[in-house]
DNA sequence: ACTACGTGTGAATCCCTCC
DNA sequence: GGGAGGGATTCACACGTAG
């Protein structure tokens, strides 16, 4: 393939455009810690019935059952065990990944990647509304495929639009279960003698989800197991940069007439929920500060069962406790922690008012003139 | 432990009793090929660390107990190898088993499984109707575990009562993804001073469907991880034989006493399997993901005199508001609530056209294949 | 008897910035 | 890097008590 460099000599990434190749070689040729988020559909490779193939597509030429599966089995987990190093190399700190499978790999994946280091944050399930039947009634019908979402390690920092997420489901927080239609009608992508391009083509309800769960708009998303690109087709939609890898010729050839044909969303409609932990920090001391309360006045709590006196120098005092609103709330209430904002209310005119609400005039005037 | 033969010389199975220690060791007591079905629920490895408090300030009763505890994902391995290879020896040629995990172990687990030679059937996701929320909103609610359910190797027989598990499901063949609710109230066995007697009693609903799928009156069931016998009161109550081995004198104890009590072809944990489901709840972002409507597209009120853009995580934005499809409706309108799937509407081909109608598609998809 | 409301709790890998 | 401290965060049920 061919290498980039920018000015500086460090290799530059090929945003928005489908590189051709195996993508353990590709992944090898980019610079480690530049991608956000990686999203892989791997090879489900394990159907032993017949022919095996290995990663180089030479066929695993069988000589008894004990041999074979052994083989299958060991030669699937290095295949594996390669394209996540090289995954993880080139995850940024805060990065994470997505691995999508079914029962048929998705173990062997799930170990292979906590062997590599990744920390497992949740795995989530596709719940396919449509699946097909088992025609033969030997078995349950096979009704959801699973997918891996990890962290880059123990401890590392990640992306999660929890506001968001719990938008788009109707102010609820959003579970560990998604019930999503599998990729047919108009958006399954057709040849010209009207065959699926695709096998495994994944709808675009399920990249959306997660690429809002877990990026933010300019974030680079890799996808080494491209396909026709769905992947791509939604960062684009969302306003995120992609890298796509794909060996195959005809697949990159979909996927990218079909990426060209995508519009962005407009720029206010990717605006997403956001929590309050985004808001500017307000110290309470402002509010003594600004005359918004008096030193001397009374706070009552929101139960009404304690009280405490304002310091000037935005501290409280109550009976034997002095300290920040958190900390004398937490003592009264013999809690571990209290958050002092919603704790803690004062009266005017008679009424009982959360302080909470002094903050949040402050912060509104702080949007209209931000320092 | 005590070696018993019966008279023709063959170790004798320990039917319907609870067998004390170590479940490895006593597997290898018992006799190879004579057991038909194995439900096993092995320790998770959760690898909690400090503690978690609810937003009230509650502390969650977590699992730290001695049993979960492992050094490294290795001696987890060892210890996974180890049973699942008594396990297989125990079974029957035409036998199977089934095993539960989360994230934390699943896939571990699943691999080992495949190593050791079972041949994997299905995976079957338990979706939790009430599962415990996320509490610091730092990821999705963990609101499912998985349960593998295997044949003893590749082609061999293995029991499975389609029609069974068809009524069950009102007609509808079996999915792989169960919905129920975890096991509390009555069913959920207490101390003396009112404690859980076990921190991870599965609900008998569960087993219910486990047994009636995969077994036939008079089957063998073991359970090397039996706790306080969920298993062996399911099995008792099916008309199915069962051993339990447990080495928490304990544990044992409460499920000796639980399983005297049950009351054989009793049909109340049927009930409790095939309970109504209610209306589906379809949010509003699904419309988004789905692509049936397009983030920056603008829907009109009912009464055209207002409207609003669509963003890409389902919330709506107009003039100076922003939020639900109901809460925007609201404050445009100066009412104190507003039902949004009424209110908004989208326009198509020069049609103005309610949103609720994009909803009945949906709800219209999901009735195909409840549950 | 029935409704309304408050309280308790479940296999959980659950914060982040500043000093 | 470790410790301190601000302050953000929950859904579905079962059950008990009040009205």
């Amino acid at each position: 393939m061919t290498k980039m460099t920018d000015l500086t000599g460090a290799p530059a990434l090929p945003l928005n455009t489908i590189m051709a190749g195996d993508c353990i070689e590709v992944m090898k040729g980019l610079p480690e810690g530049s991608v956000d988020l990686i999203f892989a559909d791997p090879p489900y490779n394990l159907q032993l019935k017949g022919e095996l193939h290995r990663p180089d597509n030479s066929r695993v030429d069988a000589v008894d059952d004990e041999w074979d599966r052994f083989s299958s089995f060991a030669s699937y987990d290095r295949f594996t065990q390669d394209w996540l190093r090289e995954a993880r190399r080139l995850l940024k700190p805060d990065g994470a990944i997505w691995v999508i499978g079914s029962y048929h790999n998705i173990f062997r994946v799930g170990a292979a990647m906590q062997d590599a280091g990744f920390w497992i944050l949740n795995d989530v399930v596709w719940r396919k509304s449509n699946p097909m039947p088992n025609f033969r009634g030997k078995r349950f019908t096979n009704a959801h495929e699973t997918m891996i979402w990890a962290s880059k390690g123990e401890g590392a920092k990640y992306t999660f639009n929890y506001e968001a997420l719990k938008a788009l489901n109707e102010g609820i927080q959003m579970r560990s279960d998604w019930v999503l239609p599998i990729c047919n009608g108009g958006e399954r992508l057709k040849t010209e003698t009207g065959e699926k391009a695709h096998p495994t083509q994944k709808p675009m309800s399920l990249l959306h989800r997660v690429l809002v769960g877990s990026t933010n708009p300019g974030d680079v998303v890799l996808d080494p197991f491209f396909g026709t690109g769905t992947t791509g087709a939604v960062a684009r939609m969302l306003g995120r940069d992609w890298i796509g890898i794909e060996r195959d010729a005809g697949y990159r050839e979909v996927a990218h007439r079909r990426i060209a044909d995508v519009r962005p969303f407009d720029k206010s409609a990717l605006q997403v929920s956001t929590s309050r932990r985004a808001a500017p920090r307000v110290p309470f001391g402002q509010l003594v500060e600004r005359g918004m309360l008096r030193p001397g006045e009374e706070l009552w709590s929101m139960n009404g069962r304690h009280k405490a006196k304002v310091r000037a120098d935005g501290t409280l005092i109550g009976d034997d406790v002095k300290g920040s609103i958190h900390q004398v709330g937490a003592a009264l209430e013999g809690a571990p922690s209290c958050n002092g904002w919603t704790y803690w209310c004062f009266r005017r005119d008679g009424k009982t008012v959360p302080i909470d609400v002094l903050r949040q005039q402050i912060r509104a005037e702080m949007e209209d003139r931000p320092d």
